[in-house]
DNA sequence: AATCCGTGGCG
DNA sequence: TCGCCAAGGAT
């Protein structure tokens, strides 16, 4: 059946001989599977392959997941980013032990019903762990498709991904394989047909590739420029009392849900940081503070914006029983904030501060 | 359909 | 240095 399509075969004799070794491929079970796949959703493999081991070691299965605190999945997915998928997947955890056994489904249709599995992670979960015949299309394939029949439409946008997993469902099928051919398409993207300088000379699919015999490959794939992203002043304030110093847990449903900040927030028109700073204050944990100085600066780049965050230490002007607050908040000291969740910029803050800058407080 | 959601590496 | 990009999903 694979010689309907012997560009497909090629492929997967190519993937057999050049697969890389990684941790989910050792032992593809799905609940394996399905981990790694939400931690590579918009990641790249070296990043998410310390996460992935350590989130194995910490939750081998379903039950273990399901059972942990988000507290605790929150701080193995610290610093991974899009802190959604792991409060998706605890929530998903759940939903398997009451509904599913504690196993993971075995068709597309109740897979995307799980928090965070969409099309192409029910898809990606179908055809690796359980060997069904659906094309994953992700980023890797929208490339390599989109110079391999030089398709016009920007990959960006919906109908693209629909056509190519038009055109990839019946050579899924056919290809005897469906893991192997998905898995082969997404690894020729990652390290051959790569966004910039690919390796033409080395792909098993040179030959019939439309790009490459119009000399056109630079020209593919198709896509929208990006909008300029806004940049944003914030201020925040590390305000200590007793030896420790104040932190809030930012709700679950905003950006950053469930990690752990310190106080503070968006400069507003006409107002200076030192101001932004005390008025956060006020608003957010109804302290009255005045800040005492600049600690430090960092520059962050989010997905969508960017950022200027500067830290004031601040002091006191109230009682701090007038601490109140929407959110849950706590008094630690400086050497036991590694215990919690913190957004990346906030690392970027401790190391530049230092391992000792507790003492200073 | 368009926008929101993180982070780090790369040229 | 800085824009681009990575095994996308939710709304």
């Amino acid at each position: 059946m694979a010689d309907e399509v012997p560009w497909a075969t090629r492929l997967q004799a190519w993937f057999r001989r050049h697969r890389r070794v990684l941790p989910w491929r050792s032992n593809p079970s799905p609940y394996r599977v399905w981990v790694s796949e939400v931690m590579l959703q918009q990641t790249r493999v070296a990043a998410a392959r310390p996460y992935f081991e350590r989130f194995l070691q910490a939750f081998p299965s379903v039950r273990h997941l399901a059972a942990a605190q988000l507290h605790d999945v929150l701080r193995l997915w610290e610093g991974l980013g899009y802190y959604g998928r792991a409060r998706n997947l605890h929530r998903a955890a759940a939903m398997l032990v009451r509904d599913w056994g504690g196993e993971l489904p075995a068709d597309v249709a109740s897979l995307r019903r799980l928090p965070g599995v969409g099309v192409y992670t029910a898809a990606a979960i179908a055809s690796i762990a359980y060997g069904l015949p659906y094309a994953a299309v992700d980023g890797n394939v929208l490339r390599v498709m989109a110079r391999f029949r030089m398709l016009a439409e920007d990959i960006g946008r919906d109908p693209a991904r629909r056509r190519v997993a038009e055109l990839l469902e019946g050579v899924a099928r056919q290809s005897g394989d469906p893991s192997a051919f998905n898995q082969g398409l997404m690894e020729l993207g990652a390290l051959v047909c790569t966004p910039r300088a690919p390796r033409c000379g080395a792909c098993p699919l040179a030959e019939e590739c439309l790009a490459l015999a119009a000399e056109s490959v630079d020209a593919y794939p198709v896509k929208a420029p990006r909008r300029a992203v806004p940049h944003v002043q914030v201020a925040i304030g590390l305000l200590a009392h007793a030896g420790k110093v104040l932190i809030a847990r930012r709700s679950e449903d905003q950006m950053l849900g469930g990690l752990w900040e310190f106080p503070g927030g968006k400069q507003q028109p006409g107002e200076s940081l030192v101001q932004t700073v005390e008025r956060e204050m006020l608003e957010e944990v109804n302290l009255r503070v005045r800040a005492r100085g600049q600690v430090a600066a960092v520059q962050h780049a989010y997905s969508h914006f960017r950022m200027t965050m500067t830290t004031f230490r601040c002091e006191l002007a109230c009682d701090p029983a007038d601490l109140r607050c929407d959110r849950p908040t706590a008094w630690v000291p400086w050497e036991r904030l590694h215990e919690y969740p913190f957004p990346g910029a906030n690392h970027k803050l401790f190391k530049r501060l230092g391992a000792d800058f507790g003492t200073t407080l």
